[in-house]
DNA sequence: CTGAAAGCGCTTACAG
DNA sequence: CTGAAAGCGCTTACAG
């Protein structure tokens, strides 16, 4: 202990009242926000309780059986912890120990069903073992990931789980000269293990079932359009590779334009349908929630047309249901995929691990 | 610096070749997750660029231009440092410094559109004004969010967001004694200033709405029905209140019964009127999008009873003009609420500050 | 203008 | 069994 140090226990000592104490000690600073008061240390407490910091310290942090300290030492230094209102200092408790426990997070949006449901779990997961979550919303700006990414790098996370991050191996390569893992979750990457749904799969089936619902309400086999989502993008190629499977299952051909992948946006989903008025049969393969608020838009103001059409969407929403033309959703499995990331969490790791986790496919 | 501090200094600089250093000092360690490098530090950084450790943080941190370092020697650290892959211990750095930055979050949920939006824009505006945003997401699970709270205050947060918090004041008495602020946002406390929508209005004008249509649709003049949430909860009891109101100036009387706020899943709200198949005009007021789940899952079972009825809802949801019978929705101005929020953040407030943002009324 | 030194609040190996 | 002491990686007042 410095000699400030020592000098500080001597002056509590002296000061026998609570009152004297917070004058010596508790002065307000003038720096921070508003009138901030010095918080309590192990050192006031120890001061308070007749012990040492060292003793304080292990009864705070649950390793005084190990040491055999006294239950009455303990819960001396307990209930006065309580009664100072003491939270310990989370930078000088870390700086110290071998761990932090922290798991990080970076994720696109929380205004989302899916992420945002992601994020939740994600949440609760890591609580459940132990671990101290720490998500970001990062909306889908590559910079931002990176920063963020290095800031939960300089909070000592242990590990970081990327969701659907837009460049996924920068933050890798970094997070990894640091000794620091990290997990590809949604869109795979390829310097770190991945976690993703089966998207080739739940799209095909997708399509079948829009393609069976086709048949059988309007007695019309295709092809299908598909709507929202780009092809440069990891998930929706996938599921555009479902959708041509389930099309060649049925040795359907599919005309050129009929892949409409221009973008996310409910905007871009309406434009890109904004002048087809149908007259005959039409099905469409909606890619994303978001897309398919634009398809909905549209639909909406078709008027005697909409009976031509039928649309199905990949990923869900509860609504989902109750908008007429839907015959159905993909529900993405949120959970399993995050018990298939934690299993990897702490783990040595092999960048080429792909897990793909089935979706549910809702028929409506 | 420390004795050891030096002869770590003395070996860099003996250390010519990065490799040797390396074998020095990265060597592997094996606590932690996975084989965990031991992270670079400003003193590997000083030996790579022959500077002082001091100089070195000044560099990194930006102030050398006020120390009136060389230009020449912050290029070379601040090249060293990209090279290494550097990032500053927050743990340590906060340590030392008066100000942590950091503003805290709790929140209900993120897997809901109104909270999901508020986390979304917490960061968002948060990091605009440089500050550091954590947010954690407590399940309206009154121990957590205390716990959640105090973790907070452990990593020093100057200022914490205590979104729809079931129990604030207990929070807030637990900073204040921290000189940590809170700020109550969604729901009111009595010991912190509190920013919510206004509920009263909203909902009087919802109500007008859903009798304006009703007169239009139904040719009936009500009463409505009030379906979701709990009287005891601060914004269902506003509702109410605007409800009631809406009522009174069309001088109409509700009936005992009609008041349904019994809990606010899908579930209960669908239970509440299972039974109820309307022969006659019926108008619903739907209190959250979580009960409208129930109410329109209702409404799609009456077939051709659908004809009797009209709803509205207090929240927004994407989704909900495309429902049948709804008439409108309230979309809560959510950045401006936490626009008033970061106007109290780091301020000397009063816990009677009570400040009520308006809503929109969107009719369909 | 620049660097050595002190110290933030903890934790734990170590000595007694 | 218990406490003094060292040290985690930074920052900055201070001395030169």
């Amino acid at each position: 202990m410095s000699s400030i140090d020592s000098m500080r226990n001597r002056l509590c000592k002296l000061a026998t009242s609570i009152e004297l104490r917070q004058d010596i000690f508790h002065n307000t600073t003038g720096g921070g926000m508003g009138t901030e008061t010095k918080r309590t240390t192990i050192y006031d407490i120890a001061a308070l309780a007749q012990a040492s910091p060292s003793a304080v310290s292990s009864v705070l942090n649950g390793s005084w059986k190990k040491r055999r300290l006294s239950k009455a030492l303990a819960d001396r230094v307990l209930r006065i912890a309580e009664q100072e209102g003491y939270a310990v200092n989370v930078q000088a408790s870390l700086l110290r120990r071998d761990r932090s426990h922290i798991v990080g997070m970076i994720v696109p949006k929380y205004d989302n069903r899916y992420f945002g449901h992601i994020a939740e779990q994600f949440e609760v997961m890591a609580r459940d073992q132990n671990l101290f979550p720490v998500v970001t919303c990062t909306q889908r700006n590559p910079e931002l990931e990176f920063e963020a990414a290095k800031e939960l790098v300089s909070y000592q996370a242990e590990c970081i789980i990327l969701t659907g991050a837009t460049d996924p191996d920068r933050i890798s390569a970094f997070c990894a000269a640091s000794g620091v893992q990290t997990i590809n979750l949604d869109l795979p990457g390829k310097l770190a293990p991945s976690v993703i749904s089966d998207n080739y799969t739940a799209a095909r089936d997708l399509t079948h079932l829009i393609l069976d619902r086709c048949a059988t309400d309007l007695k019309w086999a295709g092809p299908l359009r598909f709507v929202g989502g780009r092809r440069d993008d990891h998930n929706t190629s996938a599921r555009i590779a479902g959708f041509e499977a389930a099309h060649a299952d049925r040795s359907i051909t599919i005309p050129e334009g009929h892949i409409m992948a221009q973008g996310y946006s409910a905007q871009t989903a309406q434009s890109v349908l904004d002048d087809f008025l149908p007259h005959a049969p039409t099905g469409i393969f909606v890619n994303s929630t978001i897309s398919l608020e634009g398809v909905v838009q549209w639909y909406a103001s078709l008027g005697e047309a909409q009976k031509w059409v039928r649309y199905g969407c990949f990923d869900f929403d509860p609504f989902g249901s109750f908008l007429p033309g839907n015959v159905g959703m993909v529900e993405q499995d949120v959970v399993g995929m995050l018990r298939r990331t934690f299993e990897l969490v702490g783990k040595q790791t092999d960048a080429t691990i792909n897990i793909l986790v089935p979706c549910r496919l809702l028929p409506f």
